[in-house]
DNA sequence: CTTATGGCCTGTCAGC
DNA sequence: TGCTGACAGGCCATAA
């Protein structure tokens, strides 16, 4: 479900509502897994620790306490609140001493919960394979350049592989790919260095924008204050199949399944 | 190494 | 009003 604006904006969300410095006294499991097992020592680990931090690496979500994180990916649906009342598909509460709780839901369970030494986070299984955060100094029109050179397998689903670049999914590869006027099949290795350059600025522009909108909810999306995002009314592609493009007024977007999911592009105005 | 595919789950919506 | 099938913003294992 949510890619890096919608993690970004639980992230903001969970700062603001003062989750940090909060020390957990209690862990309430209501089911044993997700899309792996929670370890198993979940509870013991987390009791007694403060959360110090709370950060964002790819479309991950981290509590970091002094000696351990306990890492959330959020998958299609997943999603984290201020624990009111038990809700269907509600997972993990964790009690806090302040007396507030939080709760993570997830009607899919396509997300993930794991507990990290806070040391070993970056080489964890979860983080040690992953691409340059798309804000790095390290992701440039060049690095995208050389890294796509001679791959045959379509541009979008390059963007979307976290191993490349991380952070952008579904909806922000089509968007990024629309506003550098770059088809979404083209092979990798047939974008140029102009077009690599350009693809870099619109995919953090882009980025930019969503996570200042709030993210973008198409259905389930809402941060930790159940607020929905705001940039899905600004898509140019994403979900317009059969539409004028807005921008050269003249094709009609198309949509067609690119590196196995739903793409959207204007055959007009896209190379 | 790269690329394609299937599977994990539930909920929702379109079409019958 | 059901029922069925397709589809949904992600990721991983597997196979070719």
């Amino acid at each position: 479900m949510p890619e890096l604006p919608e993690v970004e904006n639980v992230k903001i969300s969970l700062e603001k509502q003062g989750f940090i410095g909060q020390e957990i006294l209690k862990v309430e499991l209501l089911r044993a897994d997700l899309r792996v097992p929670f370890p198993k020592d979940l509870p013991r680990k987390l009791k007694g620790q403060t959360f110090a931090a709370i950060s964002r690496r790819a479309k991950y979500l981290i509590f970091e306490t002094e000696k351990y994180s306990l890492l959330s990916h959020l998958g299609m649906t997943g999603s984290w609140r201020p624990f009111d009342k038990k809700l269907k598909h509600d997972h993990i509460i964790l009690h806090f001493k302040s007396g507030v709780k939080l709760a993570f839901n997830d009607p899919r369970r396509f997300g993930l919960l794991d507990m990290i030494d806070t040391k070993d986070l970056a080489r964890s299984r979860w983080l040690k394979h992953l691409g340059p955060e798309p804000f790095a100094e390290s992701f440039t029109g060049e690095s995208v350049f050389q890294g796509t050179r001679k791959l045959k397998g379509p541009i979008k689903g390059w963007l979307m592989d976290q191993r490349r670049v991380v952070g952008v999914g579904n909806i922000y590869a089509s968007e990024a790919l629309f506003a550098a006027k770059i088809k979404p099949s083209r092979a990798a290795g047939k974008i140029t260095r102009q077009e690599a350059e350009l693809l870099v600025v619109h995919i953090r522009r882009i980025l930019t924008d969503a996570i200042e909108a709030g993210g973008s909810t198409i259905r389930d999306y809402r941060n930790s204050e159940g607020k929905s995002g705001e940039f899905q009314t600004r898509f140019l592609v994403y979900d317009r199949a059969g539409e004028k493009c807005l921008r050269c007024k003249d094709g009609v977007i198309k949509s067609k399944v690119i590196a196995g999911r739903n793409t959207f592009w204007c055959p007009k105005c896209q190379r």
